[in-house]
DNA sequence: GACAAACTACGATTTGTTTCGTATGTAGAG
DNA sequence: CTCTACATACGAAACAAATCGTAGTTTGTC
């Protein structure tokens, strides 16, 4: 399971794709002002865990996530389902819509996955 | 913030109400298999950070959790929000319906906590 | 070829969490 | 009073994560 610093990284590679150190470096140490060697240490440690993939064929070696965003994500969930909402998928739910606004047309889409699911489940 | 091993002992403690730490472990220590003195540090540490009080009046001192519940789990869906969804707050209510069973009465309450919100927000 | 700039590698430190062993105190049974 | 059972207190070890300093390498420029 990707720790923290390692989540902020998987982030940047999933939204901009294949990244050099320097490249997530400018973005993470913005807010954290950490210096560039931890963040190439972060990821050095991250190829070793298979986490990412690295081609050296350039002097900048660019990183790409290995693991799948909507996997990681949906691990990362199962884990804060059991650990912080007693096994309740709803009360996650719940608490997700409770803690931060959502868009009208967020709205919508939840819904619709909603009435999709209804109609697949709703039966058993 | 609390650690893994303490939200699994809040857990307990919002579940079940005060309890001693004696309870506390026969609960903690099954699955995990820990010392019963473990338990109890963790519930000193928990103690000094103010995350517990503490009833000393009894031989067998009676812990309670001091922080809220709802709020607990709210802030930790906001951090994860942003650590892990990039600060879309949809996107996590998405991937947890995909990643548990949802029954259908939860559905329902689901539902009727959009339809509120729709009334509310949805003007703005 | 020498220099500067930018990169990777790696060990070590710092910080935080979890775990447990040992010491010590106290209440109740006999 | 003494012994046993069970409680708390506390230091320290074991572990993991994040951070940084230093060393060494490559590349382009003069």
């Amino acid at each position: 399971m990707p720790t923290e610093a390692e989540m902020e990284i998987l982030q940047i590679l999933w939204e901009n794709g294949p990244s050099t150190v320097r490249e997530v470096h400018e973005i993470v140490s913005e807010p954290r002002g950490t210096a560039y060697t931890t963040t190439l240490k972060v990821m050095q440690v991250m190829h070793e865990k298979g986490l990412v993939t690295r081609d050296d064929s350039e002097r900048s070696h660019r990183f790409s996530a290995a693991i799948e965003r909507e996997r990681t994500r949906q691990s990362v969930v199962k884990q804060l389902i059991d650990r912080v909402f007693g096994g309740s998928a709803d009360e996650l739910v719940l608490s997700a819509l409770g803690a931060a606004k959502v868009r009208p047309d967020e709205l919508r889409q939840i819904k619709e996955l909603l009435a999709k699911k209804d109609r697949q489940g709703g039966g058993k």
